[in-house]
DNA sequence: TATTGTTATACTCTATAACTATA
DNA sequence: TATAGTTATAGAGTATAACAATA
């Protein structure tokens, strides 16, 4: 028995390779980092989402997630709103160069992991789209 | 388009699970980091490796395997030899306790992942092992 | 000259605790 | 009392640069 039996193991190494990738196509060229990116995509997709629930769903502690928005705030690549619903709260929103960033950045991962996986055949790709999404779905 | 088709966002997410899983049946009983288990397991599996390919291994920096390496010794789970062929390298070995923590682990891992994972399938979790696999083989 | 490994150092990221404001 | 978010602080982990020893 070994370490290639052991997903947590297989899931960083393969991590290793796509963060890289990351880096060389992102990270660098905007000074972003991937859980930067993540938060941004994250607004993206779920308007007026709240800090609380994206520290959740990134497995982070919310005075961690400040640090982040602060910085992500100065950049002027998010906002910061009151809830209307609740006083304690938060909305966030992209800004303009907010949205324009996230987008093109999808664009050029999908585009890098697509060439980065060309080894791999188009079920593979489906396939473990799939299984990961099963696993991430474990999440309480 | 979403972050669902970013196979590094994937990743992330299925390993936060994997993270938690070890975290609460290995890095807590045992005080012991993934990392740490891992360069165990890598000396296990590869007798008289360098900390310098461990360290490329784990994508590492070598002043940092040195400071892992420094811990896991303190700890008597492990020792460094000079290596015979080269008077500059060094040769990594198990001690009897780092032998024993490693089959322990091991086999608490295996076991507590496939519990973890019992909602995918058998052809689903060889499948996964077998295209991360691949996927980390793109490294140079 | 190049490589192995260590030391020194500073930076990034993180978590915990204590706090304010609202529910 | 509980929750949302911030601030203060300390600790973990990291990388870079400079070094010693050997190739």
């Amino acid at each position: 028995m070994s370490l290639n039996r052991i997903t947590g193991y297989q899931l960083v190494q393969a991590g290793i390779v796509t963060g890289a990738n990351f880096m060389r196509e992102v990270g660098k060229p905007h000074k972003l980092r991937p859980v930067e990116f993540t938060i941004l995509q994250l607004i993206f997709e779920t308007p007026h989402i709240s800090p609380t629930v994206l520290a959740k769903t990134l497995a982070m502690t919310t005075p961690s997630m400040t640090a982040w928005l602060d910085k992500l705030s100065k950049r002027k690549l998010l906002m910061r709103e009151k809830s209307i619903k609740d006083g304690r709260g938060q909305t966030l929103a992209l800004t303009n160069s907010g949205l324009v960033l996230v987008e093109d950045v999808l664009k050029v991962l999908l585009e890098s992991e697509a060439k980065l996986l060309a080894h791999l055949s188009l079920g593979e790709r489906e396939m473990l789209l799939e299984i990961l999404q099963k696993i991430s779905s474990t999440k309480s």
